[in-house]
RNA sequence: GCGGAUGUGGUGGAAUUGGUAGACACGCCAGACUUAGGAUCUGGUGCCGCAAGGCGUGGAGGUUCAAGUCCUCUCAUCCGCACCA
């Protein structure tokens, strides 16, 4: 048949439309996969990294639900954030239009691609019906205690015109625009994921055999889990006095109690309520003052960067076990919002202690010492080791002496065993009009409250003007004025949107429910406890941290209101790499890029997703080559033209495999070989390059073998394992020969697969240096016998010390 | 600095438990068909060598009958985190 896959994939894309052949059943008795690609933002057109994430999923939908699974396989649009406000900006376009476009026109592109997705289950995050739930969740974690509102120092975007959350800043510029980040002291709204630190870290258990490793790592870095002794250090009476007894002490965090003998100082950060105090009554120099002021100004990225730097306080505090004095220092790597705000300092023992004590003169006192790395005043000795200087715990391991000053600080009620995480609560206030309103009300008597849940959705207003400075839900003359639901009076609404992560954290959910129920709920649990978890989920690895934690965060949140069962929303998940052109990312700034329009204008679409598969396994980079692109074209073409060596059957001709010619035997082989592959790829892995390998093999070895019925019962066979691949020229091919009878579980001949003989190498020293070929029940002594006589040559004048012969695998003779 | 990953021909990449390194494809070379080919088909192709043979999975050691695979050290590239006490 002559290929044309403009006809061809037009086709069965319309059949496939037509007929609806990709819904998801609801009948829940059927065992289901749900398969899902990360949902795409809007941004206009289709990229290579779009294709490729589409059609791994589409190639896993389309195996499974030819294996009779109910295959849940949606679509829909990450449609608030940014973009569509800047075109707005740029273009004078609404940002709605903008947005809902850009949506039409992705979707022609994602069909030409021939993927299988569910499309009466597809949405936007920015449709009224979504947001009208996801507020009603927002209520929901409002009156949960889940969300709270907190000013504080903010990372701004100058350019974006809104707050980042710290997850959003990327080397101290916006993850999005790229732009230097800075900082402001802002009112917003808080999620209490802090409160779900330990279910978080936990359950990363669930999913240790299933997601990279790489990605499990980063989350738990970046929830940053540590224990340790939170203690108070008293301050000195003189001290006391001097601050007019205001304060009395101020506790600090350790993970290493065992060294708190060798404390020679303690450091504040700048925020320190201690240190505002001295600041604003001037206890301190005027140079002092400056220099804290500086310090203060700097946002925690800006102050990363600098040099270590600190100021004596000229105040005291009471070492808890020597009772010695010990002085109070303010530097700038003390982090205000973790661990109390304030470190005992132990230079001897941490190497940010070290390089400032070094800096500033400070003492120096070893409190451990350790066999392989003594200390020498060099550097910090960081290590555990056995404790000096400790009085009664001298002697003893950091590990028992660290238990025991917990106990000592316990029993004494001078502190306690505490676990810190580093992550921080999610703050999701934008000032920003193309967002989801957040839906809560400021009443000037009833304070901050809720909207009624029968309010909802609360709908952007339209008429508005964007222009580049400010929140254009404030500007508007009438939207934020309201009533207050408590009382009726006159109040105002929020005008802040929400971040667009908070669509992304539960959309899955949204996908798992039938549209007739959409209207009346967030989703239906029955059918969110019969498709959840996703049992595979593909997306970039970029979202290792943030939506991927949010996601998982949501998702237990969800469950302890009682809206679904499930624990953890992804059971599978799979990072795929990159698309590159000549080494590097596509992008248009470097003018790299390769549309895929034009690629599925020119080679079609089965052919472009041939190549993203067989080009380099999912999870790793992928360079675009178009000599590949070609060579992916022809493999398409040549099975399209070997289709009349096969009969048009129902069935797979049955063949009696042992009076085959030595060529349609192998090919058989190789036939059944690719479907075992076929499985095996599909349950783990997911290796496609190795896959089409097989099929090269297999169709290749067809290819040189005459019998009829071997070519028609392989073509049968490989058309079936290229269906999720390729899969209009394989609709086409086998509805033409097979009446698409193939397209459903075939049964691997294992007998097939069997060998009747085997071919052995045979090494010398391990050294390949023959092969014989013998019956498969041959026995050890027969099989060396053989294997001396065919490497004969070898073995002259030497004499054989060991002879080694593995079953069906190699023969190794050892010789001196 | 810490953590993670990767390193195999000219190129993309194969290689269950240690068991024929380089499958499959691109590229290249030769040939066939053709008015022509940037179409198609056939054969060849890790490196050195005329050959016998030798060498060969970033590098150096080690374990083993046998190492791309296991162990130790080391180099390079990429990614993530970055003063979290």
């Amino acid at each position: 048949m002559e290929y044309n896959s403009t006809k061809v994939e037009k086709k069965w894309q319309s059949y496939w439309n037509k007929n609806s052949s990709f819904e998801p059943s609801n009948d829940f008795s059927k065992k289901k996969k749900y398969i899902l690609s990360m949902f795409p933002y809007p941004s206009g057109r289709i990229h290579m990294g779009h294709v490729r994430n589409y059609t791994i999923s589409d190639a896993i939908a389309r195996n499974f639900r030819k294996s009779g699974f109910n295959v849940l396989h949606p679509i829909g649009w990450d449609s608030f954030g940014m973009p569509a406000e800047n075109a707005a900006i740029k273009h004078g376009v609404h940002p709605k239009n903008w947005t809902y476009d850009n949506i039409d026109y992705m979707k022609k592109e994602l069909n030409s691609l021939g993927l299988s997705f569910s499309k009466t289950r597809e949405f936007a995050t920015s449709d009224k019906l979504y947001s009208k739930h996801e507020q009603h969740i927002f209520i929901d974690m409002y009156k949960k205690g889940l969300v709270y509102q907190k000013t504080s120092t903010l990372n701004w975007c100058e350019t974006c015109h809104t707050v980042l959350a710290n997850e959003q800043v990327e080397d101290g510029c916006c993850w999005r625009c790229n732009n230097l980040v800075s900082t402001r002291k802002m009112l917003g709204y808080y999620l209490k994921i802090t409160d779900y630190a330990q279910n978080l870290l936990d359950d990363i258990k669930k999913l240790e055999t299933n997601w990279p490793k790489q990605v499990l790592t980063m989350q738990e870095n970046w929830i940053g889990r540590s224990e340790g002794l939170e203690f108070e250090f008293n301050l000195s009476d003189e001290t006391k006095i001097k601050l007019n007894n205001k304060f009395a002490k101020y506790s600090v965090f350790t993970t290493r109690p065992d060294t708190i003998y060798g404390v020679t100082y303690t450091a504040l950060a700048p925020e320190h309520v201690i240190v505002k105090y001295l600041c604003d009554n001037k206890l301190l120099s005027d140079e002092k003052i400056k220099k804290i002021k500086d310090m203060q100004i700097l946002g925690s990225i800006e102050r990363a960067k600098n040099d270590k730097e600190g100021v004596d306080l000229e105040i005291h505090v009471i070492h808890p076990l020597t009772g010695k004095k010990i002085s109070v220092w303010v530097a700038n790597f003390v982090l205000i919002e973790y661990g109390g705000g304030a470190v005992m300092s132990v230079p001897a023992h941490d190497e940010r202690d070290f390089e400032f004590a070094r800096k500033y003169n400070l003492p120096i006192v070893q409190s451990i010492e350790q066999a392989k790395s003594s200390f020498d005043g060099s550097r910090a000795l960081i290590e555990h080791g056995k404790l000096v200087n400790s009085g009664k715990y001298t002697g003893m391991s950091s590990k028992k002496a660290q238990k025991l000053i917990i106990d000592h600080f316990e029993q004494n009620g001078l502190g306690k065993k505490i676990v810190n995480y580093k992550l921080r609560d999610w703050g999701i206030s934008r000032q920003r009009y193309w967002g989801t309103p957040i839906p809560m009300i400021h009443c000037s008597k009833c304070g901050l409250v809720h909207d009624d849940i029968e309010n909802l959705p609360i709908t952007l207003p339209e008429d508005i003007e964007i222009t580049a400075k400010g929140n254009p839900l404030d500007a508007h003359p009438t939207w934020k004025h309201t009533k207050c639901p408590t009382c009726g009076g006159s109040a105002v609404r929020e005008t802040d949107t929400m971040d667009t992560f908070f669509q992304s954290s539960w959309y899955f959910m949204r996908y798992t429910t039938d549209k007739s129920m959409w209207e009346d709920k967030i989703f239906d649990k029955t059918s969110s406890d019969y498709w959840m978890n996703v049992d595979q989920y593909i997306g970039g690895i970029e979202h290792a941290i943030l939506h991927l934690l949010y996601a998982r965060f949501f998702t237990k949140v969800l469950k302890d209101m009682g809206y679904s069962s499930v624990d953890e929303p992804f059971k599978n998940l799979l990072t795929q790499g990159m698309v590159l052109k000549d080494g590097t990312k596509m992008s248009k700034s470097k003018g790299n890029t390769v549309d895929p329009d034009s690629i599925i204008q020119k080679y079609g679409a089965d052919t472009a997703r041939l190549f993203i598969l067989f080009a380099a396994p999912p999870q790793k980079e992928l360079e675009w080559n178009s000599s590949g692109v070609e060579g992916a074209y022809k493999f398409i073409k040549k099975l399209s033209n070997l289709s009349s060596n096969s009969n048009s059957v129902d069935f797979i001709p049955i063949i009696d495999h042992k009076i085959l010619s030595k060529e349609s035997s192998f090919a058989r082989k190789k036939i059944y070989t690719a479907l075992k592959k076929s499985n095996d790829v599909f349950s783990h892995g997911y290796a496609f390059n190795t896959l089409i390998a097989a099929c090269m093999e297999a169709l290749n070895a067809l290819n040189k073998q005459q019998n009829r019925d071997v070519w028609t019962e392989g073509y049968f066979i490989l058309l079936n394992i290229l269906e999720p691949i390729i899969p209009h020229v394989c609709w086409e091919l086998s509805s033409s020969l097979y009446k698409l009878k193939n397209l459903k579980q075939l049964e691997l001949l294992e007998d097939v697969l069997e060998n009747t003989s085997i071919i052995l190498p045979i090494t010398i020293n391990g050294k390949r240096r023959s092969e014989i070929e013998v019956a498969k029940d041959t026995s050890k002594n027969e099989i060396i016998a053989l294997a001396k006589e065919a490497t004969s040559k070898w073995l002259e004048e030497k004499s054989i010390i060991k002879e080694i012969y593995v079953p069906s695998k190699l023969v190794n003779l050892v010789v001196k």
